[in-house]
RNA sequence: GCGCCCUUCGUCUAUCGGUUAGGACGACAGCCUUUCACGUUGUAAAGACGGGUUCGACUCCCGUAGGGCGCGCCA
């Protein structure tokens, strides 16, 4: 029986869970999952300046809500310093680390240097083999990894395959900083050692890192994890995610209106793949996943691609959990908090009522809420400025009749609506089909909608089109 | 500059030497619908470029171009 597998997500909480933090703990969790194992949570806290507690908290809301557990008690790995500094001592006990005295100013002057050269930008090894006797006095030292300076390592890696790094390329890293604290490459090997990590999943921005980290491994003698560097996810035109594009925390595709199992079959689908398959449940995605299906290439945010998929998990939602899950996002909604103490058991049930018909008509939450608004309208209904001047165009005789028909309609669902929109038609003998929209539009004082020019079509008010037509634009 | 990685429709992707290069989103057109949406049918749309290897390359190799990541006493 092999050993059971374990993976780990360890983000750095200088900020929110961004959109490909949530994909490669998606990943982790889905290859834990798969293998019967167990994911790991560690915070990468080790950076004081920039750690917050609210960030912390941030990434465990984030992950709580897209349904992605781990195992026990979230590791923080400024906790574990002094392991931390134990390691490196023994390090510097095998000959494996050394002092260096070099002042920050020093090595910018050998980056700036070997920048004007263009020469690749590293650490000379000035203290490597220097007598440590020579160390000038009140100076203190940082601990650099004596890196193998001949041969290659390579990283093995379960996705981008055999990855051959020169030695002579990478250079003495430091692993405990002159005020004694560890660095991230240190930390990062010992805490997945020491936590049992199996599979380290994470992003292709750590290639370069999982060398360095092999070669810490060797040092210390002990076993290099099984490792997979998956792709970054790109904004739409191909650079880096950015805020605009959708570098967002998770949380913001929650106020966005977004289900997290939509956002959850997105992600998976982002890089990975089996075979045909778009839409699948998390059973599916946990049965199916595997590293030898995630791809090498980056992959583009695609918004509308997510908007689609949601509209499908909404569309394919029942209408009880929908409007639990409406409920539950209410807070999270700019205003939100507002409207859902606004919402008793009667309202309750109505919106259960409407749901059928709103449901199929909303790709977000947020757009689920828009539709609704008919439910929430304060009555007398005020009219805004467009749907008055539609009325003082003409619309007024058939709008007018219809208004308090519609109000008497009572449910409000959109069915009824719509339904009582068609029983007029014939009486008033237009085609009041078309007017199903902007009704809603001048009932709920939602903006003008194109019906609403259809309106002014079909009451023959050519002079009053061109007028709003004018208006509008 | 140095190192590493990537390159199939606009986007996400399938293909793992032999296919009319498939699917999905988006787009466009039709149908359904007296609105919108849903649904449905169809159309356009791709192997970056140049060399090899091979009976045969999207698939393997080399080069070019383009793109990405890394090169901190950040993580």
């Amino acid at each position: 029986m092999s050993s059971p597998v374990i993976t780990r997500f360890a983000p750095s909480p200088t900020g929110y869970l961004h959109i490909g933090g949530a994909r490669t703990a998606l990943f982790n969790w889905a290859y834990a999952r798969r293998h019967g194992g167990k994911m790991l949570l560690r915070i990468e806290d080790t950076d004081r300046e920039r750690s917050t507690a609210p960030a912390v908290d941030a990434i465990l809301d984030g992950l709580t809500w897209l349904g992605l557990d781990w195992e026990g008690e979230a590791v923080s790995q400024y906790g574990r310093v002094e392991r931390h500094r134990k390691v490196v001592e023994e390090l510097l006990e095998r000959d494996a680390a050394y002092r260096c005295y070099c002042s920050p100013q020093e090595l910018e002057a050998m980056r700036a240097k070997a920048e004007a050269e263009k020469r690749p930008v590293r650490y000379d090894g000035t203290w490597r083999n220097r007598d440590p006797d020579e160390a000038p006095s009140g100076i203190k030292p940082v601990i650099r990894f004596k890196s193998p300076d001949v041969g290659e390592t390579i990283v093995d890696d379960q996705v981008q395959g055999r990855v051959v790094f020169a030695n002579k390329d990478l250079d003495d890293l430091i692993i405990l900083r002159s005020d004694g604290n560890p660095t991230y490459n240190l930390s990062v090997v010992v805490d997945d050692h020491d936590m049992g990590i199996t599979h380290i999943i994470r992003g292709v921005d750590h290639l370069t890192n999982a060398a360095r980290q092999i070669q810490i491994y060797n040092a210390a003698a002990w076993d290099v994890p099984e490792m997979a560097h998956i792709p970054l996810i790109h904004g739409p035109d191909g650079a880096k995610l950015s805020k605009r594009h959708g570098a967002l925390g998770v949380e913001a595709y929650r106020a966005m209106g977004y289900l997290p199992e939509a956002l959850r079959n997105y992600l998976a689908r982002l890089g990975w793949s089996h075979g045909d398959d778009e839409i699948f449940t998390t059973d599916e995605l946990v049965e199916w996943f595997g590293l030898e299906f995630v791809g090498r290439s980056p992959a583009r945010f695609d918004f509308a691609k997510l908007e689609n998929l949601n509209g499908h998990y909404i569309r394919h939602t029942a209408d009880e959990k929908l409007l639990d899950q409406f409920l539950n996002f209410l807070p999270f909604l700019e205003g939100g908090p507002a409207i859902l103490a606004a919402i008793d058991e009667t309202m309750k049930a109505k919106l259960l009522r409407a749901m059928p018909g709103l449901k199929e008509r909303a790709k977000t939450l947020v757009e689920l809420l828009k539709g609704a608004q008919f439910l929430f309208a304060v009555r007398p209904l005020a009219m805004d400025e467009k749907a008055r001047q539609i009325i003082a165009d003409g619309g007024a005789s058939v709008l007018e009749r219809l208004i308090p028909v519609l109000i008497s309609a009572g449910s409000w669902n959109a069915a009824p609506l719509e339904a009582a929109v068609k029983s007029h038609a014939d009486a008033a003998g237009v085609k009041l089909g078309k007017l199903a929209q902007p009704l809603r539009a001048a009932l709920t004082g939602t903006t003008v909608s194109p019906g609403i020019f259809d309106v002014l079509e079909v009451l023959g008010k050519e002079e009053s089109l061109a007028r709003l037509k004018d208006q509008v634009s």
